[in-house]
DNA sequence: TTATAGGCTTAACTTTTTTTAACATGAGTG
DNA sequence: CACTCATGTTAAAAAAAGTTAAGCCTATAA
């Protein structure tokens, strides 16, 4: 049931990351391990994960504000936190963004397992397989591919195209905001790389024209939402 | 959000049971306590209820054994347990018997509202989609579609036109506070944004205008209240 | 190496959306 | 009734986004 859940560790030290990737991988769970929340979060903006463990102390950024990072992307994905500090404040401040869970150290690695899969029962189905085939309205969109399968024929799209219009897709009818969008994809969110995302959307715009019932809509000072008519 | 939320609070302690009830009836949530896991079980039956917290230290009927007779029942529903003993053992067997989350006592009130919240964040099916058909008066409104249905014809409206209509709308007949409406709109209610608020109002009249039954009335103070008239 | 093509960024210009300004009106208060 | 403050209204200014094309890398082919 757990089998091809891919996991993002975010933890900085070495010893515990190095056990608790060896003792899931061990239980068929796939997991990468990043060493601070910055290389988390550069993993994550891959797509390929559907459940994140993250210290809450850690280098570079914590890992309160790489979830904070991560929800702006992905509003649904389980996230748990590890934590020396069993502080009353800073679980719920981490309840507050919108964890699934908060398990203190030390714990009982079985425990860990128990609780990712008491969270995952009742998390919604994440398709990111590998060969996914993602439908936009009459349009189907092969992330892994690259590829937009329209009436008109298959049309290859770029990297940054695909990565776009990826999260677009994935977060259908939620804004997407901005400023995470271009740290994601981009990596800074300065003035050029905005204007670079708008030359972009236009490009989608302009493929997925073909079927009138696809919008991409501007929330102006927020982001973009991808909208399918019925 | 978690309004009219039925729990089954099992617990046999009568002070801790009183506390966490009068706590969380305090946050909005509606607690019924049973004294033991037989009397537990027997409110259960009756099937008013989306949550169960239970204590697993009981007499007449344990909390994990009353949890297997509830899921013979109901295999969805989300069981909390509670319990003085930290033991590794114990917490593995009730998420082996499907427990959402196991606290161990003592534990903050705060906490375990937080933890109620994020179970229930995925046990409610996400009826988030929302594509609602708004009626004033004679003219429909679909905030998901940023769109108005005027007998001249559609009009696009933008994110704020968008925004203050919904909460106009949704508050109709009622006074939409102007300091809320600000800081839920602009963020923040200072002077400037409070022009601006009063310039959308401008724009949303002229449009509403197409249907004299339809009033944006000012309260002198207070804020705007939609009237539509017979 | 130089040429070329593809992909991405930057620039330039346009349009849309939002904010600010300016002036008018109206309501509440001493 | 005079004064103040909140709101009505319109227009100008500013900011954000839409669009198209030119420029600039970089990888690959000639």
């Amino acid at each position: 049931m757990l089998n091809q859940l891919n996991i993002l560790l975010a933890e900085d030290d070495e010893n515990l990351g190095n056990l608790l990737q060896a003792f899931l991988k061990s239980k068929g769970l796939n997991v990468t391990l990043a060493k601070n929340g910055k290389k988390a979060f550069e993993q994550f903006v891959s797509g390929e994960f559907s459940f994140c463990i993250l210290d809450v102390m850690m280098p570079e950024m914590d890992g309160f504000t790489l979830a904070k990072e991560i929800r702006e992307i992905d509003k649904n994905i389980p996230i748990l936190f590890l934590t020396a500090k069993a502080m009353k404040e800073d679980k719920l401040e981490g309840f507050a963004i919108g964890a699934d869970d908060y398990l203190t150290k030390p714990f009982a690695m079985e425990e860990l397992l128990a609780r990712i899969n008491a969270i995952m029962r009742r998390a919604v189905p994440n398709n990111s397989q590998e060969n996914e085939m993602l439908k936009i309205g009459s349009i189907s969109f092969e992330p892994h591919l690259r590829m937009l399968h329209l009436i008109s024929g298959d049309k290859k799209l770029t990297t940054k195209e695909n990565q776009l219009l990826k999260l677009l897709v994935k977060n259908e009818n939620e804004i997407l905001d901005r400023q995470a969008t271009l740290r994601a994809i981009w990596g800074d969110d300065n003035y050029f790389n905005g204007r670079s995302m708008d030359v972009y959307i236009a490009k989608l715009r302009k493929m997925l024209k073909e079927d009138p019932a696809i919008e991409i809509m501007n929330v102006h000072g927020k982001g973009f939402k991808l909208i399918v008519k019925p």
